[in-house]
DNA sequence: CTTATGACTATGA
DNA sequence: TTCATAGCCATAA
């Protein structure tokens, strides 16, 4: 039963990313258990369903902000825009406010 | 079985 | 501060 496989795990944590926040890739691996899976769970975003299955995978960026370079659905800039319609604030760096925008479970 | 790859993270220069 | 490298472990061949 839990054995839905990893990817599917990841989809669950992702999905209760509310809006207007974003988690890291290591954020969501601690939550489904394995912070040392960090990795898979971006290759788990570019093989999810996307936001038609209900996996807001533009809402998972770096842990220092930054968002994935060259694969992100559309191109960078569109992640960027997305985030920024939902009301993540960005820096001009180009990276996301952690420091206001990071998910915490609890909220 | 081994090797190669990868939407990551931590560390060091 | 940025850049490069190592370690991480599942999946594919």
């Amino acid at each position: 039963m839990e054995r839905e496989g990893f990817f599917d795990r990841v989809y669950e944590v992702v999905r209760q990313v509310p809006c207007g926040r974003v988690a890291s890739y290591g954020q969501v691996a601690a939550l489904v258990g394995e912070p040392r899976k960090a990795r898979f769970v971006g290759f788990a975003m570019h093989a999810s369903p996307g936001m038609a299955g209900g996996v807001p995978c533009h809402r998972v960026v770096f842990k220092d902000g930054s968002l994935a370079p060259g694969f992100a659905f559309g191109g960078p800039g569109a992640q960027r825009q997305m985030l920024e319609a939902e009301g993540v604030l960005f820096r001009e760096d180009g990276r996301v406010d952690m420091g206001r925008c990071a998910w915490e479970v609890g909220q």
